[in-house]
DNA sequence: GAGTGGTCTAGACCACGAC
DNA sequence: TCGTGGTCTAGACCACTCA
């Protein structure tokens, strides 16, 4: 195949019901994920990146990308003149992936919910750009307020790619929104981005959350996603006087 | 100049006094860099990457790799059939182990330091149970107020082993301490365990931050240890309009 | 010296957004 | 329709690691 030749797959607009078009990047970047933990194991170092081109007939340039997608996904890392391996078991320990349900629970509290809103309009451009969707594309907008033991402590508002999850308004949606995902439309969150900063809360959201105006809350701006793709995004504000994270932080 | 002849500049072990010798891409990085916050403001869209192709001499492929370490450290972000725009103005740290120092550069400004208290003194409780010292130890205390573009950022408070840095106090503090641990005791910090949460700024704290009492922080009480010897005990209060975190969380 | 990742070029087509 | 980012190819030289 000469320059230009190529047919570039669909990706973004895709309906996506199962049978996948990714670019060649990400369905290279999914076998190799596979490959992570069944043939690998931690430390093992992965084929040549001149291996895998020839293996999977994708010029370098293709292979590089889907190895550095995993790269910054902290699934390998390169070390040049060497090779790329696989990282350890884990990273972060307990900032790992888990639900608010599956959180609060670890914390020995009750989770509920309390479901504000759900509806399907046209998504905001920040949210369209996260779940890449197309402009003026609709998707579902979940507002939820969750309690541990009863009170209060977080009030989230998500959007969720209706590609992913067509019927997702209609469920029952006063649990886990990953357990959910997972069951119903086979989609397990497996990654997330995820930005924190310090707040105070206005008027509503301390309504919502039961405390004073000007109380303390930690917003989360966080992107999920489910085999490399974008699946939700969602903000969370959390209550500052109930909430705080721990992390390991570790030096290569 | 055609495909490979190009020279290849060091990188890496190179010394750095000053005068760079960077690749294409970390050059034409640096420039980027520095025209965000100068010449550009946050949702403003920089030049196309043609454009930059054409102004700065190289292929798409190194503007674009150029693009994607900034996208990659949130300064910048793209969207597909726009542009390439400028991220909000909040400075942001990974969740890696790096210095005040290293998260502000790489945000593109210029870190500074101003120490308010440095002394020899017995530890508190929580200090002495995290670096493990013996009941009424003396440690070394340490409170800095840290800038970012000559801005008030955080506040720090730190206690430190004098078992592994004996004459801590009596260096020049402005820096980045981790610099200074491994440069004068050999202590290269590997790990480190932190927890996070909101507060706002009372009198005293808001007074130091150069903010308004009732404005938002973040708060880090972090312990950091080298070789599995803690050295490090410190609370920080970023405030909350300047400062961000950013974490990549991974399932499986 | 052989093999691996790191950088770079030149050129191409596709998908998306705005006009 | 035009401009922008997204993907892809083929080929090249450099720097690093290790036997």
């Amino acid at each position: 195949m000469g320059p230009g030749e190529q047919s570039c797959q669909r990706v973004g607009t895709k309906v996506n019901g199962s049978g996948e078009e990714l670019t060649k990047h990400a369905r290279l970047r999914a076998v190799l994920l596979a490959r992570v933990g069944s043939d690998w194991r931690p430390h093992d170092a992965i084929p040549s990146e001149r291996d895998l081109m020839a293996e999977h007939g994708v010029s370098r340039a293709t292979v590089r990308e889907a190895i550095g997608r995993l790269v910054e996904e902290r699934v390998l890392y390169r070390v040049h003149g060497k090779g790329t391996f696989v990282v350890g078991p884990r990273v972060q320990s307990t900032l790992h992936l888990a639900s608010f349900t599956d959180d609060v629970r670890r914390r020995g509290l009750v989770p509920s919910t309390l479901v504000r809103e759900v509806a399907f309009a046209v998504a905001p451009v920040e949210a369209r750009a996260a779940l890449r969707l197309p402009d003026g594309a609709r998707a579902w907008r979940i507002e939820r307020l969750r309690l541990a033991g009863g009170e209060p402590m977080a009030l989230e508002t998500g959007w969720y790619s209706p590609e992913v999850a067509p019927e997702l308004g209609e469920h029952d949606l006063t649990g886990s929104l990953y357990a959910l995902l997972a069951s119903e439309y086979g989609v397990g969150i497996d990654h997330a981005e995820q930005t924190a900063w310090a707040e105070v809360a206005d008027g509503d959201l301390a309504a919502a959350l039961d405390v004073e105006a000007g109380a303390p809350v930690m917003v989360f701006l966080r992107t999920s996603s489910a085999g490399g793709r974008a699946v939700e995004h969602v903000t969370s504000w959390y209550r500052g006087d109930r909430y705080q994270v721990h992390m390991s932080l570790s030096g290569r």
